[in-house]
DNA sequence: GTAATATATGAGCAGATACTCATATAAAGG
DNA sequence: CCTTTATATGAGTATCTGCTCATATATTAC
């Protein structure tokens, strides 16, 4: 494990502060994910997408109207989150019904609304 | 306010859903702020900054070193943070020692990683 | 004052991202 | 079978982002 030092010019000035992030530092491979999950919210349109789910599930022209964007950009993204495994559909005929598929997302966006609002 | 009907090849099929979602959206000016704090969190050098800034206060070398990226870098990324008000620093002569600002990032992080976990 | 240290900041660039547009697919109706 | 409807998907593109590199600033030591 490098310590740092051994690097081009970087210096550390505390040691010990370092060598104990390093101890409870989250896995990179966690920080990896994490980081995505996190850009999985962090676009206007999913955020509204994932909001609207919370309610009820919706087809994709219908996200379509209340986003007011093109139904392949919510197809899009609505892949993307899908990816994610944080929506998945049912379909019925040629619809296919959007859904949360985790109770996470809403306490994620509730939160975070809370730390606007109190600012 | 537009129905979306008025839009080019923009077809609802469930009007009820698409009214109901308008009434219990988040507006758009807090759509913007919410998917910033989001976009905040997205990037694994940020992330591992505020994760390692919640054990205690740490100075731009020591991050560099921790990271092991550039102190450019962590300087860059310390002022996007320092800009969402969610780290604020201290100086001590020629040293910068950031911390934490909000009790929020802890929560939102754990949050995260809780629903990783979990899959 | 000058030099050294710690950090900030602007320009520039490679890669990521969120869309558009054209095309493909899947189910239902005829 | 062919057509329509609802959605998916690939390519292309403009914008954004996270870095590097060079330079600027602020504080301390001399």
């Amino acid at each position: 494990m490098a310590t740092g030092q051994d690097r081009c010019g970087c210096r550390i000035i505390h040691l010990d502060k370092v060598v104990s992030a390093r101890e409870t530092a989250i896995s990179a491979a966690e920080i990896e994910k994490l980081s995505q999950v996190f850009k999985a919210f962090a676009d206007p349109s999913r955020l509204r997408i994932l909001h609207a789910l919370q309610e009820e599930e919706m087809c994709v022209c219908d996200l379509s109207a209340l986003l007011e964007i093109s139904e392949s950009a919510v197809s899009h993204q609505l892949r993307l989150l899908r990816t994610m495994r944080l929506v998945a559909n049912r379909r019925e005929g040629t619809v296919l019904y959007y859904r949360l598929l985790d109770r996470h997302v809403p306490e994620l966006i509730a939160l975070a609304l809370l730390h606007l609002r109190e600012e």
